[in-house]
RNA sequence: GGCCCCAUCGUCUAGCCCGGUCUAGGACGUCAGGUUCUCAUCCUGAAAACUGGGGUUCGAAUCCCCAUGGGGUCACCA
C-alpha cells in the first residue's frame, strides 16, 4: 500500500439537494489546503438521514463540484467528460455513510457500550418532553437526566437489551470534564465541564447520528484536518469527547466564517420563493386582475399558486414559473443556479475564495491581488489567512468577476463555452444560428455585452427574429426614420442599394461600407447606423452593425430593410 | 435565555500576531466627467470605514478590560 498522504481533508455534504454556494466554498478551501500540502481531498456522502437523502442529490453535488474544478482524490467515483474522479486508493471506503452501518458504526457502538461509555436509552417521548418542559419552565438548560442509565445499571443487561431488538437509542455517556482545543482559524476554544450532555449517537432506526458517524469516519478515513463552517463549532466538543472515549487522536479543526445574503439573512433555497412571491405581489399591485389569472398564466394548479402567494408553501416550481413568465432571474443560492444563470466556474471559485480568505499579495502595479485561479489557490492557500468574520455574498462583485473572466476569454473559447451553455439552457439560439462562421460573428458581437452567458443570449436576441416577425418601436422609428423629412428612410434606400453590392457579406466589409456612407453623406455614423438598427431589429439597440448584419445575413438584411421601407413609406 | 464565536468604507477586504512608515490601501458598487454608430465595454476622477468607553504606552486601527452590536448553537437533521 502506498504511504498515506501527509494531509487528508474531506468535504462531507449530506445529499439533500444541489450543492449550496457556501458548501462550495468549504469544499474549495478543503481542496486547496490538501493540494497545497500535496495531500488528498476526500469526498464523503453523509446520507444517514434516509428520508431526506437521495442518490440524485449525491450525484448532483458531485457534478457541481466537478464543474467547479474541485476534484476529489478519494470518494465515490464519477465519470465526467471522459475522465473518472474519485476512487478508493487507501481502501477506506465505502464513502456513503449508509453503507457503513454494520461494518463501521455498529462495532464502534458496541465497543463504547461494553466499556460503559455509551448506553441504550428507552425513554418514551412523553418522558423526554416532560423533562424538557420542566427545564424550560425553570428557565434552565435542558440536559438529559440519564434516567435510562439508572434503569439498567448493569452493562450485560444493556448489551442484552440491544441484542434483543427492543426499540432503543444509544446515548453517549459524556464525562464531566473540560474540553479545549486549538482551532486553526479561531484559536483556543474552551468549553466548561457539563456543557456536553449525553447526546444520542445511534437512532432508534439503527442509523448513526451525525456527530458519531463523523468521528468514526474521520478517524477511519485518516482525516488530518477538518475544515468546515462555523455553524459546526459547537459540535466540536461533542466530537472531541467521542475521540477521547475511543482513544483516538482528534484531527486539527478549523472553522470558517459563514456567508450570508446582503441583508444578513441566511442564503437558502427559500430565497427564491420569497423573491418570486414578492415579484408576483408587486405585479398584482399594479394589475389586480392578475391575482385570478396568475395560475392560468403560469399553467399551474390554482390552489398551489394561491398557497404560494399567501406564503403557505415555497414551491420551487411556482417560483420558477413566475421567473419564466416575468422574465426575471431568481436569486442564485446553489451552484447549479449560478451555472444556469451563465456564470463560469473559474470566477465563482475566485470570488468564493475571497470570502474569508485572501492571498495577502500585491499585483505588479501595487494593488491587492484579487484575480487568481484554482491552481494559484492550490499553491498559495493557507489556513492562517482565513478570516474570522462572517461575510455577505455580494452578487454585484461576483457579476463583475464573471464579466471580467468572459472578457478575458479568447474568441474561440468564448464561442465554445457560449454554445455549450446555450445548448443546455437556451437552445433556440444555436438552433437558429447553425453556420459556424456566423456563430463566431455572433459571439464577437455579444462577448463584451455578456456579463453572464445569459446576458450574451439576451444581447443575441436580434438573431432570433424572423424577417417579418418583429415590431418596429414607434418612438424609435419616428426619431430615426421619419424625423427631418424622412431622413432615415432616405438613408435606408441608399444603404440597401450599397449593401446589395457587399460580397462577401462579412463584418469588416459591411463596416467599411457604412463608414464610407457616413462620410459621404455627412450624416455621421449615428445617422447611418440608427436607421439600420430600427429597420433590421425594430429597436435602437444592437451590437455593432458589422457583426449584427453579417449574422443576420445579406438576404435577410435586405428583406428586413425593404419591409421597413414598405411599412413607413406612405 | 445558557454556551461559544466575531467586530476596518454600502460590500469583500489589506493593515493587527512583531504598536510609530496609516493624512488607513485595494476591489466591487455608487456618483461626476471622457471615448464610442445604439447598448455595453473602456479611461479619468470623487465621495466613502478603524462600534463606543476605559486602560497600557512618548505614541494604538494595531496590546488589555468593559460595554454595545452582530452571528452561531442548544433535534432520534447534518
Amino acid at each position: 500500500m502506498p504511504p498515506s498522504p501527509p494531509v487528508i481533508t474531506r468535504f462531507a455534504p449530506s445529499p439533500t439537494g444541489h450543492l449550496h454556494i457556501g458548501g462550495a466554498r468549504t469544499a474549495l478551501f478543503c481542496w486547496a489546503f490538501a493540494k497545497k500540502h500535496h495531500g488528498h481531498f476526500l469526498l464523503r456522502i453523509e446520507d444517514t438521514d434516509a428520508a431526506r437523502s437521495s442518490d440524485e442529490s449525491a450525484k448532483g453535488i458531485m457534478e457541481d463540484l466537478a464543474w467547479l474544478g474541485i476534484e476529489w482524490d478519494e470518494g465515490p467515483e464519477l465519470q465526467v467528460s471522459g475522465k473518472s474522479i474519485g476512487g478508493d486508493p487507501r481502501g477506506v471506503g465505502p464513502f456513503f455513510q449508509a453503507r457503513r452501518l454494520k461494518t463501521h458504526y455498529d462495532p464502534h457502538i458496541m465497543r463504547l457500550v461494553e466499556q460503559g461509555k455509551a448506553y441504550p436509552a428507552i425513554d418514551t417521548e412523553e418522558e423526554l418532553a416532560a423533562e424538557k418542559k420542566k427545564a424550560s419552565d425553570a428557565k434552565a438548560n435542558y440536559r438529559y437526566n440519564r434516567a435510562s442509565l439508572t434503569k439498567i445499571p448493569d452493562i450485560k443487561d444493556r448489551i442484552r437489551l440491544i441484542e434483543s431488538g427492543e426499540p432503543h437509542v444509544i446515548r453517549f455517556f459524556s464525562p464531566h470534564e473540560e474540553i479545549n482545543f486549538t482551532d486553526q482559524v479561531l484559536g483556543d476554544v474552551k468549553i466548561a465541564p457539563g456543557e456536553v450532555d449525553d447526546f444520542i449517537i445511534r437512532r432508534r432506526d439503527g442509523f448513526p447520528m451525525y456527530n458519531f458517524a463523523v468521528v468514526v469516519d474521520d478517524h477511519g478515513m485518516g482525516i488530518t484536518h477538518v475544515m468546515r463552517a462555523q455553524e459546526h463549532l459547537s459540535n466540536t466538543p461533542r466530537q472531541i469527547a467521542l475521540y477521547r472515549a475511543f482513544g483516538y487522536t482528534p484531527p486539527a479543526f478549523g472553522h470558517m466564517p459563514l456567508i450570508f445574503n446582503m441583508d444578513g439573512t441566511k442564503m437558502s433555497k427559500r430565497d427564491k420563493a420569497k423573491f418570486a412571491r414578492k415579484s408576483l405581489k408587486d405585479a398584482i399591485a399594479k394589475d389586480a386582475t392578475l391575482k385570478d389569472r396568475a395560475a392560468g398564466l403560469l399553467k399551474l394548479d390554482a390552489a398551489l399558486v394561491h398557497d404560494f402567494l399567501s406564503g403557505d408553501n415555497d414551491s420551487l416550481d411556482v417560483a420558477a414559473a413566475i421567473a419564466a413568465h416575468f422574465k426575471i432571474g431568481l436569486p442564485e443560492v446553489q451552484v447549479s443556479d449560478f451555472r444556469e444563470a451563465g456564470y463560469q466556474p473559474e470566477p465563482i471559485c475566485n470570488f468564493l475564495s475571497l470570502l474569508g480568505w485572501n492571498p495577502g499579495m500585491k499585483t505588479e502595479d501595487g494593488k491587492d491581488l484579487e484575480k487568481f485561479d484554482n491552481a494559484f489557490l492550490a499553491q498559495h492557500f493557507g489556513i492562517e489567512r482565513i478570516g474570522r468574520t462572517n461575510a455577505k455574498f455580494d452578487r454585484a462583485k461576483l457579476l463583475s468577476f464573471n464579466a471580467d473572466a468572459i472578457a478575458a476569454m479568447d474568441e474561440p473559447e468564448f464561442a465554445r463555452r457560449f454554445r455549450a451553455w446555450c445548448e443546455e439552457f437556451d437552445p433556440a439560439l444555436p438552433a437558429k444560428v447553425t453556420d459556424a462562421q456566423r456563430w463566431l460573428w455572433l459571439c464577437r458581437a455579444v462577448k463584451q455585452r455578456a456579463k453572464t452567458m445569459r446576458d450574451g443570449a439576451k444581447a443575441a436576441a436580434f438573431a432570433l427574429l424572423t424577417d417579418d416577425g418583429y415590431q418596429f418601436d414607434q418612438a424609435a422609428a419616428q426619431k430615426n426614420l421619419l424625423d427631418k423629412d424622412n431622413a432615415g428612410l432616405k438613408m435606408l434606400d441608399e444603404v440597401a442599394a450599397r449593401l446589395a453590392t457587399v460580397d462577401p457579406f462579412e463584418p469588416q466589409g459591411i463596416h467599411v461600407l457604412l463608414e464610407q456612407l457616413a462620410q459621404q453623406t455627412g450624416a455621421g455614423m449615428g445617422g447611418v447606423a440608427q436607421p439600420i438598427r430600427v429597420a433590421v431589429t425594430g429597436s435602437t439597440v444592437s451590437p455593432p452593425l458589422g457583426e449584427t448584419l453579417a449574422v443576420i445575413g445579406k438576404q435577410s438584411t435586405l428583406a428586413r430593410i425593404h419591409r421597413c421601407l414598405a411599412a413607413f413609406r406612405t
